[in-house]
DNA sequence: GTCTATACATTGATAGAC
DNA sequence: GTCTATCAATGTATAGAC
């Protein structure tokens, strides 16, 4: 927590680590971490490939450290305002997602540590969903709202030309209104005609 | 698509080649494309890895082959019921999803190839069901449906430690049916309280 | 048809000079 | 603090023997 001052080798270090994070970021979340070459970022971020090793001591804690910078989304709402609330907070994501989370999401099915960092994050948001929803089967249809807010978001960020890329975000919070009313149980009926649950009490 | 009588050398090869193109198929699922050595799935199809480079002539073609394979969902409902026929096509795929659609999801997100692939085949699918929507933004509802039939399979099939990955498939379906009816525009109301659609003629 | 041997390029990582 | 030189490992691809 010191603040050199700038000029000197302290202040320099800092600034070099700052840029090769930030490029290796960038490289990241464009190649996924297989095709990412250390010596990439180095050239990405001006300096040598013996610079970064130095700093960060191998690749994957490279990628350890730009994944860790990925927020965590906060779901505390009371039941009623739930997917409110989660649509408000994707509807951000919409618009400004972070390069560390896409660097983290990029390589999640290729990347044992990415996949555990994605897992362990939407477990938990899963769990802050759970709560808020008042039903039997409150577990699952998180689990599905998890899995919707991941699609969109992938399809918006990280799958080339598709449609979400360049739609508006408010239009596109919008036709997921009813969608997560009806997951979260609020005010729609959960069952359908085909099918009945079979032992429903309360 | 000729048979030749079992023991001779075309049979043989032929055989050798179905051995490869499969157990590549489970390497590409398990791994990704990047972490797949050829060497790797030859010593799993039992032969050298020469006989895989002369067969398949390099591993990008290879690739290629296995996932060119993949079935592409067919979506020709009339607009009453294409919610239904979504519905029941994603229920198939939680299920039996083939390891060649599996092969290419799982490189979807860091693989050019699987990249094109999935951006082909979700704009196809796209299309067909954009043309069974009587809405004004038909393309971004289809898009959105895509998105979140994307979201579950990946989650069900990809993400290690998912919910989806063990929950009943019926159940999910359950769960899902009034969001693919709200976006279909069956008979939901579109606009929420919140927004109001600019210019929305008819 | 199948395998062996090997060339060739790439990359992560190390050691030490400046 | 930063860079140069280099090692060792891996993996695709080729050429040719059997």
């Amino acid at each position: 927590m010191t603040t050199p001052r700038p000029g000197s080798r302290a202040e320099q270090a800092r600034l070099s680590e700052a840029r090769i994070l930030d490029a290796a970021a960038q490289a990241f979340f464009a190649d996924g971490y297989e095709r990412t070459t250390i010596r990439a970022v180095a050239s990405a971020a001006g300096v040598e490939s013996g610079l970064v090793m130095h700093y960060f001591g191998s690749k994957q804690e490279l990628f350890r450290r730009v994944i860790e910078a990925a927020p965590a989304p906060e779901v505390t709402a009371a039941p009623g305002q739930a997917a409110e609330q989660i649509l408000a907070n994707l509807a951000d994501r919409l618009t400004d997602e972070p390069v560390a989370s896409l660097s983290m999401f990029r390589s999640m099915l290729t990347n044992p540590e990415a996949a555990d960092a994605v897992s362990a994050a939407m477990a938990r948001y899963r769990a802050q969903i759970a709560h808020t929803i008042p039903a039997e089967d409150a577990e699952l249809r998180s689990a599905v709202i998890s899995a919707v807010i991941l699609g969109v978001i992938m399809s918006r960020h990280l799958v080339k030309s598709d449609e979400l890329a360049d739609a508006d975000p408010e239009h596109i919070i919008r036709l997921l209104h009813p969608c997560m009313l009806a997951l979260t149980a609020d005010d729609a009926a959960p069952a359908t005609s085909t099918h009945q649950e079979p032992g429903r009490d309360s």
